[in-house]
DNA sequence: GTGCGATGTATCGGGCCGATACATCGGCCT
DNA sequence: AGGCCGATGTATCGGCCCGATACATCGCAC
């Protein structure tokens, strides 16, 4: 799942693992806490050796002044190849059960920009999908085995139905807004006014 | 983290693997979809292997009258042992930071009728913190680099800027009510009112 | 001049997941 | 009678991800 992140990120530019943790918390930060380490140089070993990112050794600006004395390690720069932005293309545009799943949707969702229209829906809607299959559970729950149940359990169950509840509901205007052409903020994107965009294009660099 | 949920289970009656998998699933519905049997069996295996719970086939009433002519495996139910009652009551009184992560903090609060007032201040303390400091994090990237990304990136932040203030509210409310020795449904437990009891005892059986 | 927090790269053990395989049981359709 | 199917039931495997840990440099404040 963090392929498509850090792929989708080093599109924007080439960036260091240090730098790429601290992109990804900022604009996944919403979804969880932050990409441990574990978990990132293993995926960028894995997107290298599938030939998606390159890894370039930073030289420092007028390089061989500095005769590296102590040896030092350096930042190593990853940037994304030409297969890489195919396979970005291609997992963004890829919709299964995983983009319904918590993470999944965040991921994606945090990609939007970049996704079409027709893609958008998709996912909204599956996830839209999977949130009140979640909530119907619950409902059961607190309906049928209440008794069973003791009073915190209760709780904690109320608040995960009010959580599914406030999801749902925030899906239901995103898509409606999707359809009828508008972005998030309530701009309708390009220059004419009325569901005409597909796609809208990653910026330059 | 499932140890302490299984454990937690076990103490009520003993159970086969499937039917643990569905009291899993209603008790911790609200804070993960449901535990997966590449989770739950190895769990198992690690808990008997610890002496913590025990494994005993299900003999069926009047048993030898027929001789297993296929063989059948029939269902394993797993029962907890002294020692796994010493350990559930270690791992329910400790509180560190996997307390207060999501799933951490859902499986404690799911036994909080099973916690000691004391703990369960703590534990709802030390969430609140952490769900502070996530909703500080979102904050500051809504203010200071929300020019920097797209509408879509942004809605998602502040979708999960809301979720958090919630949590926090939920959080505050409940920490009152420890306070004021209430429990979540409002009544005060015991028969003297006021804050009297220190820890519910669990169900027998 | 030294300690300390931010920057920076990297590994290791272990927990958890999804996919998969296999087997039984009861009920429903034909 | 026979067959299909969904629920019940146990179990493994590869792989992703995490927390802990280690190590090194840089700039700055004391």
């Amino acid at each position: 799942m963090f392929e498509l992140a850090i792929l989708g990120l080093l599109q924007e530019s080439p960036m260091h693992g240090y730098e790429l943790r601290k992109e990804l918390t900022a604009k996944l930060g919403a979804i969880r806490a932050a990409i441990s380490y574990g978990s990132l140089y293993p995926t960028l070993r894995r997107l290298q050796a599938a030939g998606w990112i390159t890894e370039a050794a930073e030289t420092p600006a007028t390089a061989e002044e500095i005769p590296a004395l102590t040896s030092r390690r350096g930042r190593v720069v990853y940037k994304i190849t030409a297969e890489g932005k195919e396979r970005f293309a291609e997992l963004i545009a890829q919709t299964g059960p995983e983009s319904y799943e918590d993470t999944g949707f965040g991921v994606h969702f945090a990609f939007f920009a970049r996704t079409d229209r027709a893609t958008r829906l998709r996912i909204l809607e599956g996830r839209r999908r999977k949130v009140e299959e979640r909530r119907e559970g619950l409902r059961d729950v607190l309906g049928r085995a209440a008794e069973r149940l003791d009073a915190y359990t209760l709780e904690l169950q109320r608040h995960g139905l009010d959580a599914c509840e406030r999801e749902v509901r925030w899906l239901e205007e995103l898509i409606a807004n999707e359809r009828s052409g508008r972005t998030p903020d309530g701009s309708t994107p390009g220059t004419a006014p009325g569901p005409s965009e597909e796609n809208i294009p990653p910026p330059p660099g």
